[in-house]
DNA sequence: GTCCAGGGCCTAC
DNA sequence: GTAGGCCATGGA
């Protein structure tokens, strides 16, 4: 059988995007997802969760507010060695503290230093400008732009990968961009819906991904399983 | 002690 | 254009 007659046969079978959210939301409940008290902190936290356990991030983001450095101005003057710090907890600190830093000069020199100055501009636009920066790539670009400016663009992370493939509704091969098309092409374009659909993956992939036998008490695991999720 | 986490950059081919 | 190495801490 070719791969397109299994996807045929299949595709009755394949949950939606829109199934696989009401499952997750009904499962888990609101998320409330990105946790922060203002669109700036959103922002760090997006920098500081590259590659990162969240729980690290929030001794670092914690630490930041003990010593009064959660402000753009703040970071782009203290001390270096002070900033890495206090970022320490959420690892890579050396290359974080850079990318703090050339992230909040942007942010002044273009903004003010208001993310909710940058928000205004048009979605494209401010990809764009922020893809520019060294050391925010499409996944930070895109949490910045949904949570903290609230515009509506879906965030593509790992566990978005692992979990959907392992459902067959992505190919493991598929890039950022084609990925992010293809739930912006089948969800209605909605803010509220974007964030708590990430929230829900987050939680979902932290809670079952690659964690045997714990993998089979998930609650997608009602919808065919094409590939373990490993 | 070992593995892994919500990435992104740089280099070599 | 892409595979592989590198960056670092903390929890399981």
């Amino acid at each position: 059988m070719k791969p397109c007659d299994r996807r045929k046969r299949d595709i009755k079978r394949i949950p939606t995007l829109m199934e696989i959210y009401n499952t997750l939301s009904q499962f888990y409940g609101p998320t409330g997802w990105w946790p922060g008290d203002s669109p700036f902190e959103i922002a760090i936290g997006a920098i500081l969760t590259q590659n990162t356990a969240w729980t690290n991030v929030e001794k670092a983001i914690e630490k930041l507010k003990t010593e009064n450095l959660l402000n753009p101005y703040k970071i782009i003057h203290c001390d270096r060695l002070q900033l890495e710090q206090a970022i320490r907890p959420s690892g890579y600190f050396r290359q974080k503290a850079e990318r703090l830093i050339i992230f909040c000069e942007f942010l002044i020199e273009k903004y003010g230093g208001k993310i909710e100055n940058m928000a205004q501009r048009n979605t494209t636009y401010i990809r764009k400008e922020l893809l520019n920066l060294k050391g925010i790539g499409p996944e930070t670009a895109d949490d910045i732009l949904l949570y903290a400016c609230e515009h509506s663009i879906f965030v593509v992370d790992a566990y978005t990968k692992r979990i959907f493939s392992r459902h067959g509704i992505l190919n493991e091969d598929m890039k950022y961009e084609e990925i992010q098309n293809y739930f912006h092409k089948h969800l209605p374009k909605d803010v509220h819906m974007y964030k708590e659909y990430h929230g829900l993956i987050v939680w979902t992939g932290k809670d079952y991904c690659r964690k045997t036998p714990k993998c089979s008490q998930c609650p997608l695991n009602k919808y065919p399983i094409i590939k373990d999720c490993f």
